[in-house]
DNA sequence: TTAGGGTTAG
């Protein structure tokens, strides 16, 4: 409710000076017509029949009349047609001329017969009718033939010169006209040197249309407030609210922009009128809402069309709940559902494939599997929720099945699914099920489903294809993955983005540069859809290696493809140039992102800290440091590690327990295993081990866990100092954490351990015993 | 309804 009266103001007040009619004075009382006239909304009604002459006087008259008029103008015979027409006690109604004016066929030969009338009518009681009548035939013909765009206009000066009024057919008519061949500006003249009186419902509808249409918005807005007016003529119906929203719900207004406040304003102010947006425009509002994250918006317009009366059907709550399921907001889709039912909005098979996707996505399979039960049950449900599920829905089961690594069972529910009706398993059942086989290592069970569904005829897709190179790589079978890819490509399938990136990732972590530029290169070759992504992974991967040379030229390429540069891409390329020193890249990219709009993050100053920190710079390194706080940016641990780092290497091991033990205190943010690491791996260097050992101490009070790197660091000094019962202690430690230990471990301990003779405890010590007690 | 990527301290 508070948007309908923050937004209702908000019109009000904009609106406010455009209360006042748009006529001056003197051109409304030229164009006041009489009361009495058809408000009828068809612009090509005809006039009523006078009371007192029945529409089978008027006929005849027609008839005589027409027949009259059939030879050429200048062959008229007046003496009989004054005669028919004016002899009587009444003149013509008005109804009577309409109906001879048009049907003498060409405008010029019924404007002849007007001109005809108008100089005989004048002392008629509704002479004004009659030739408002006439005039409407003359404009209807002119409409019809060619080159009528400038007849109108010019027809409707003349009117406007002789004071005749329009009627609203005709007004609706030129209005209409005018605004369809594109003068709109005469179309507004039109509408605007209307009296206020005659400005129907029917009338400025077709205003607003042709506003609209033509970019006039501004305008457009002020003739609907103005409908908006309980006191006005002409209301809003039906039809203004199908207009208007058509237009706002197009999302791109040349020219012009609202907001979706000013939407959902209007929807509301239409809705207190009785108007309603059809299922369909609701269900755009809806979706558009929830694209821009206004699921709040999304969720108060639906409730508020729904309580103002509005016809709601199962679509719009459809888009609502997929808007409710971005942000699992269960307890709302639940809410919605009950609403649903309370007003008999029965849900369809999408409803369902939406609430069981969302279960699927939040790893609730076994909810999702309940509710498809229950909807699968048949009609005899008690609460009358039943649906033959769909592909869809048994696809969307089948891969959260296999995403929380229940494939068997999902295996299982596509035999289910080939009993039901024209539910054949199609390439997404597949896919979801070779994509679970394959993740959970089993890629001959993989295989085999690939080989079986193209017996089946399923035809593999690029999802397919993309599915098994990702399985083969994460294995290391990259040259398979490249045969795989050449074997499909024969077959009709290409590779896509997503191919490329997979390999070119996978490629460049076995530091096979050559190969990822190859396929690169291939990709852009084969004139295949690249995307951002694909150049970011290339620009990473030759960063890693320190390529920079060949990094930059594929920002080029990115570049001339019209994609940019984002953060993480950007900080990727400061810490390449950073590990080769090339300082004057490190500035050039830090200014080129700035320049882009990019904004350094945390990982950009903390990458830039350590590579000055290191270098020995250590005030450049906390000028920086005051810059990421100023700019309203947090150090997390990265950053003191880098400090506590520096410090350590410059032989300023105080310095740098002070930085650690302040930023647990002072900074709130806990040291984590890897400053822990730093740390003791100096202090074993500087024989300060009763220091480093109390540190593993106070990792255990902490809660940081040790890994193997912890226990490496300390194994050095304790070797230094041979200090062999602690060793002992800190190797049954190592075991209970479950650190492996890794061939600096081995190294360490093989030499120190053999030359003391102990080499049996490390025997038990790879084996998983304890070995302190068995010393004691 | 199904597929891909990249960053900072040791």
């Amino acid at each position: 409710m508070n948007t309908l009266s923050l937004s209702a103001s908000k019109h009000s007040k904009s609106f406010l000076n455009l209360l006042k009619p748009q006529t001056s004075k003197t051109q409304s009382s030229i164009f006041l017509l009489s009361h009495h006239l058809s408000t009828d909304p068809d612009p090509e009604t005809e006039p009523n029949p006078k009371p007192n002459q029945s529409p089978k006087d008027d006929d005849l008259l027609i008839t005589q009349a027409v027949e009259l008029l059939q030879p050429n103008e200048k062959d008229w015979n007046f003496d009989q047609l004054h005669h028919l027409l004016f002899s009587n006690s009444a003149a013509p109604s008005p109804r009577s001329l309409f109906h001879i004016t048009r049907r003498l066929g060409a405008s010029s030969k019924a404007l002849k017969f007007f001109e005809y009338v108008s100089e005989n009518v004048a002392s008629a009681p509704d002479s004004t009718d009659s030739l408002s009548s006439s005039f409407q035939a003359i404009l209807e013909l002119a409409k019809r033939e060619p080159t009528s765009q400038n007849k109108l206009y010019d027809l409707y000066k003349m009117a406007k010169e002789r004071n005749i009024p329009l009627n609203i057919s005709s007004a609706a008519l030129l209005v209409r006209s005018l605004g369809m061949v594109g003068m709109v500006d005469e179309a507004l003249i039109v509408f605007n040197d209307l009296d206020p009186g005659l400005k129907n419902t029917h009338l400025r509808n077709a205003a607003i249309d042709v506003m609209l249409k033509s970019g006039c918005i501004d305008d457009a807005l002020k003739v609907l407030d103005e409908m908006f007016d309980p006191k006005a003529e002409g209301r809003v119906d039906q039809v203004t609210g199908d207009i208007v929203l058509s237009y706002l719900l197009k999302r791109e207004w040349p020219g012009r922009s609202f907001s979706e406040e000013d939407i959902v304003g209007l929807v509301l102010k239409f809705g207190e009128h009785g108007v309603f947006p059809d299922s369909m425009k609701l269900t755009k509002l809806i979706t558009a809402l929830c694209r821009n994250r206004k699921t709040n918006k999304a969720w108060d317009v639906f409730h508020d069309v729904m309580k103002l009366g509005g016809d709601v059907k199962a679509a719009s709550c459809n888009a609502l709940l997929t808007c409710l399921t971005r942000g699992n907001d269960f307890k709302r889709m639940n809410e919605l559902m009950v609403k649903m039912k309370e007003m008999d909005i029965h849900p369809d098979v999408v409803t369902f494939g939406i609430v069981i996707n969302s279960l699927c996505k939040s790893r609730r399979v076994d909810e999702a599997l309940e509710l498809f039960e229950k909807i699968s049950g048949g009609r005899e449900q008690s609460d009358g929720v039943s649906t033959e599920p769909d592909v869809v829905i048994y696809n969307t089961l089948i891969d959260g099945l296999c995403k929380v690594g229940r494939q068997e069972e999902g295996l299982l529910l596509m035999e289910k699914m080939r009993l039901q009706n024209g539910c054949a398993p199609n390439t997404v059942t597949y896919n979801c099920l070779i994509d679970g086989f394959n993740k959970v290592g089993d890629i001959e069970r993989g295989r085999e489903l690939f080989h079986q569904m193209k017996e089946e005829g399923i035809s593999p897709s690029v999802i397919t294809l993309n599915t098994m190179v990702d399985c083969l790589c994460k294995h290391g079978r990259l040259n398979s993955a490249i045969d795989f890819l050449n074997e499909m490509q024969r077959d009709g399938v290409k590779g896509n983005a997503v191919t490329y990136t997979t390999l070119i990732t996978s490629f460049c972590n076995v530091n096979n540069i050559s190969m990822a530029m190859e396929l690169f290169e291939q990709m852009l070759r084969d004139g295949g859809s690249a995307d951002a992504i694909v150049y970011y992974s290339l620009i990473s991967g030759l960063s890693q290696a320190g390529r920079m040379d060949d990094a930059i030229s594929v920002v080029s390429k990115l570049k001339e493809a019209c994609f940019s540069l984002d953060l993480i891409s950007y900080n990727v390329l400061i810490n390449g140039f950073c590990r080769k020193n090339k300082l004057d890249m490190v500035h050039e990219m830090v200014q080129e992102m700035e320049a882009a709009g990019v904004k350094p993050d945390s990982v950009t100053y903390n990458t830039l800290i350590s590579y000055f920190c290191k270098a020995g710079e250590l005030t450049t390194g906390h000028r920086i440091l005051s810059k990421m706080i100023n700019e309203g940016l947090v150090p997390t641990a990265v950053t003191f590690g880098a400090l506590i780092h520096a410090y350590c290497l410059n032989g300023n091991t105080d310095k740098a327990m002070k930085i650690f033990r302040e930023m647990g205190s002072k900074s709130k943010v806990p040291p984590n295993t890897v400053i822990y690491n730093i740390l003791i791996d100096t202090l074993c260097k500087k024989n300060e081990v009763e220091l480093a050992i109390s540190l593993i101490d106070s990792m255990k009070d902490k809660g940081v866990r040790p890994n193997t790197a912890t226990f490496n660091a300390l194994f050095k000094g304790l070797k230094e100092n041979n200090l062999l019962e602690k060793a002992f202690e800190f190797m049954d430690q190592m075991t209970e954490h479950a650190c492996n230990p890794d061939y600096i471990t081995m190294e360490i301990l093989t030499e120190w351990l053999s030359a003391v003779g102990e080499i049996e405890k490390l025997r038990r010590f790879v084996q998983g015993y304890e070995v302190a007690a068995s010393t004691a």
